[in-house]
DNA sequence: CGGCAAATGAAAGACGTCAATCATTTTCTT
DNA sequence: AAGAAAATGATTGACGTCTTTCATTTGCCG
């Protein structure tokens, strides 16, 4: 009943325990009849490798380096934060997570590094260094995984969402933009134009994830337009959206943002806005972590593509105690 | 630099590993003071106990009790198989899960039973038993956690979801409940009736979870108010939602129902329906195993609220290869 | 067939914890 | 203070794998 051990399988190869763990761990010096006979006892008896009881004996622990971007968008000091919480939560499993700026050297050695919404050039120094990088939030070419939202398909659920509280009338919706530049914006406003329609969707402001910027900007347009019955806030800076729409009062436009925030959560609660959408950077944080594990063990994981969180004001999880 | 062990602790506290052993798993025979001296010395080093270690020599395997409603409801089926999916998948956890039909004798020796949607009866025999018993889908007194959806918000957010859509016009929403004697169905209605008041809710209809009876009670219903502007299906049957729905077109009402399986999908696709909240099976059995491990280890975690994934034919996840 | 390299086997000591046994010390009782 | 009970210490062999060392066997070459 018990699964089999490595003991096992060289019995059953007719091997000794030796020449077993050479083909197992790849150690060379064993002829290739053997080495068959290894596979297909283990194939034949199912023989998986006790991890936990390999790392106990390597003393292996899992060294992994995060890079976060500084500052404290309320969205990426909830990434940092998760990292801390996910730390804490696997120090038993010999995981150990070290944060770092995305600006710091070059990465210290470690098993494999998760970059969370980087630039190009960070993933090249560290491919460069042969560590496995993994990427959270925003992909880029190069990295071996990628973990978060499918972007195109949360623009068209915005885009669906405006399309409902539209229902008959016609809709001019505004795209708020944090940069023309990013794929993760570019995506979500090509999905919300794949619901709209040319004639719905107003061309794009762009605020660069700034809250003074977007109160500027946006205030303005909404002033040029009055005409304006959506908002689609594609970045970061919505802080600077709240109190417009509490100054618009009961004709407000229908406001789509993305992420949950103190914030955006407050902005439900008070009826300034209808809906977020939210990349829930706990989960994203911890699928990185088990993928990273997966990496480091050998394995080859794919991506993994985070469903979103549509929250409106009857939804909203409690805050945590 | 090295995580402190056991011995570190006995050699700290001026203790034997023995005692220090004694103390940590509770085997008695120690004197106070060297208890809280052991207690201290674990505090100051901040010692945690290796758990792959624990188990490797334990030689301990969780296994653990499902017990899932027989039938296949589409969504149940998938429950059953995210057991499934994950037995394999934690093979390797030392997990074994033991996946049985709700009506079949006792519990087997086993470390923790989950039920999934269960009548009060099955539980009452796993307590008797001295089981621990965590509750999936629906709650129910006696178990150590509930893992699943807040069905109030849950009902909110349709109610909610029907507002929006029903915007500047005035909804009649008729609820298609499965069992007026359900606590969740009864909650989700409450939900709905929080947020769309008494002129635009109106009495539920009970159809059994049953399509066929669906079929029958939705059709006559709806050629008996011609005025009903939108549909909350509460619970299960939705098979027989869709057809209907083909067949009044263009002016169909607004759809809103729980879980994505199958027939909810293509009624998604086929813009017979309009938003589908689902409550993730497989995190939710994912999760439901992690509360169980934690619990058969002795640690006491709470209930795990599951956000519910809320989708249009926009966002629907691509199916699994 | 001698000699050399390659292949194999045997063994042992980690890793950190569990669990059990037995010997020894300390503490309490009367 | 003697004897019983309680507490502690010391030790050992698992658990399954990794890693290294050393001895032995096998195959191949000229």
């Amino acid at each position: 009943m018990r699964n089999p051990t490595l003991h096992d399988v060289a019995r059953a190869a007719g091997v000794s325990y030796s020449t077993a763990d050479r083909v197992l761990n790849g150690r060379g010096g064993v002829a290739m009849k053997s080495i068959q006979r290894v596979r297909q006892a283990i194939e034949d008896l199912g023989y998986r490798r006790d991890i936990t009881a390999a790392n106990l004996s390597r003393r292996r622990s899992y060294r992994f380096a995060a890079y976060v971007p500084p500052g404290d968008h309320g969205f990426f000091s909830a990434i940092r934060r998760a990292f801390l919480d996910q730390a804490e939560a696997r120090a038993g499993q010999r995981i150990t997570v070290d944060l770092r700026d995305e600006l710091d050297g070059p990465p210290a050695d470690c098993d494999c590094a998760v970059l969370a919404g980087a630039g190009q050039e960070r993933i090249d120094a560290l491919i460069a260094g042969d560590v496995p990088v993994v990427a959270l939030v925003t992909d880029m070419p190069g990295a071996r995984a990628y973990i978060g939202i499918d972007n195109l398909a949360a623009g068209r659920t915005a885009g669906r969402l405006h399309r409902i509280a539209h229902r008959g009338r016609h809709a001019r919706v505004l795209p708020v933009m944090g940069s023309a530049s990013l794929r993760d914006h570019r995506d979500r406003l090509a999905g919300m134009a794949e619901i709209l329609g040319a004639d719905s969707l107003l061309p794009p402001i762009e605020v660069r994830d700034n809250p003074d910027r977007m109160r500027d900007l946006l205030g303005q347009a909404l002033r040029a337009d009055p005409g304006i019955t959506g908002i689609y806030s594609i970045g970061a800076g919505n802080r600077g959206l709240i109190p417009l729409m509490r100054d618009m009062g009961g004709n407000r436009p229908f406001v789509v943002l993305h992420e949950l925030t103190p914030h955006s959560r407050a902005g439900l609660l008070d009826d300034l806005i209808d809906v977020v959408i939210d990349q829930k950077p706990a989960e994203e944080v911890a699928c990185a972590l088990d993928v990273m594990k997966a990496i480091a063990d050998g394995e080859t994981p794919g991506s993994v593509t985070i469903t979103p969180a549509i929250f409106f004001k009857e939804n909203l999880p409690g805050v945590p105690a």
